[in-house]
DNA sequence: AAATCTATGAGGTCTAGATCACTGTCAAAC
DNA sequence: GTTTGACAGTGATCTAGACCTCATAGATTT
């Protein structure tokens, strides 16, 4: 009979509790100092435990505060045009928002070229925070030609675009072309997001069109890079 | 200045020995006790140095008898296994790459899981650097099973192995799922990517799927926040 | 009230040993 | 000649400390 090595025992021990929610997602796990006590090994070998489930990101160190049960990261299928909404209700969260800004305005540049419309077209330019499970998820600001959303209630346009739209406007929604890539939180923010500065955004632009092919919403969304996850499917 | 770990430091004086040829492929290196003795340092530490040059494939351990140089064979371009080279060509840059390992070895416990294989199916591990324009891009790490590749050359899968898969093979590739998140670079990629540590990361992961559902690929890709755009079409 | 300093505790790195399991060699036994 | 077994050398695992940097909270100062 061969034993299995201390630091994989140790890995399965911790896995275990993990999976028997012990340690919940998001929760630090006591120090390493204190598991090698607990465990009757040195720290070195407990470290080494660690590791490997930090190689299976099940578990995140972070130099300083402690070693946590990674966050399963909220996931954006992307198949299907969808709001931040509809996102959340599928995977169970409870979506929230907070508007930061909800103006009427002359498009910048970029919103002009973005949504095809001239200077003398008026656009509403929100920024939000979005929460699910009331944990900050991503800041958003969002553009849409006024005349798109004449005549609706703040609550309507702010709650679910999506939804009200196709529901009181008869909009279907089409395409939509996104870019994303990395960046650094700024320290506004950072604070929004109940974060810090310096740490990783997932930034999407998105420009979504209407089954007619008409642009009808620019929007741009810094995602906490721990709370977000796009995922998709190809070919 | 910033030092950089001991350990790293002896990383990159063992790959240089290697590049001059003062340790030559398939030759045994001297032991972990005389080389910690040689660089002054403790066997954990020369440990740790040698495990992330096993970790590349550069070098090879063997229980009982030593520590091996792998028999790494001649780097050269290769073009388009995850449309990279299409995309940089779409951009009006020059695509390249440099491998950086090329090594068949025993899976980690995540591709184990992610490609559903066990311990004993080897896999084939590939570690490279992608460059656009000689600006490197991306790093990329991506695993196959052993089975799957037996008999063929190295340029035929690092060059395009989904079509060599269809053509000398026969097998047809199917889904992929790709999930897409924001980190910070760590001291090695950094060094790799000639970025900073703590600079913004787009992450990659991909599983490829043959059209019988089988899992042939796992890719874990990080890109530059700042040198790279993820482009998408919804719907 | 705001900004700054400081103590504490976290993970990251490193040391100088130790014991164990495995391999290859080589001499002794068959 | 062949087999066996002891032995020396290797990597694998483990210990019990040490000092470092970084993050955070609370105390102090402004």
């Amino acid at each position: 009979m061969v034993g299995l090595p201390i630091y994989i025992q140790i890995h399965n021990d911790i896995k275990r509790k993990i999976e028997a929610d012990k340690w919940k997602i998001g929760d630090r796990i006591p120090s390493e100092r204190e598991l090698s006590t607990e465990f009757g090994v040195s720290r070195m070998t407990l470290r080494q435990a660690i590791q490997t489930l930090v190689d299976e990101g099940i578990l995140e160190r972070r130099v300083g505060s402690g070693t946590f049960v990674a966050n399963q990261k909220v996931q954006e299928k992307m198949s299907g045009v969808t709001g931040f909404t509809d996102l959340m209700l599928a995977q169970g969260k409870k979506p929230s928002s907070k508007t930061i800004s909800y103006h009427t305005m002359e498009p910048s540049l970029s919103e002009m070229e973005k949504l095809h419309i001239t200077q003398d077209q008026p656009v509403l330019r929100m920024e939000r925070i979005r929460y699910g499970d009331e944990v900050p998820i991503c800041f958003e600001v969002a553009t849409v030609p006024e005349n798109i959303v004449a005549g609706l209630e703040k609550s309507e346009v702010t709650s679910s675009l999506y939804r009200t739209l196709e529901q009181k406007k008869d909009l279907q929604i089409g395409k939509a072309q996104q870019t994303v890539s990395a960046m650094l939180a700024s320290e506004r923010i950072a604070e929004y997001l109940n974060i810090k500065r310096g740490e990783a955004i997932l930034r999407l632009r998105q420009i979504t069109y209407l089954q007619d092919g008409r642009p009808f919403e620019y929007v741009r969304t810094q995602y906490v890079g721990d709370r977000f996850e796009f995922y998709l499917e190809k070919e």
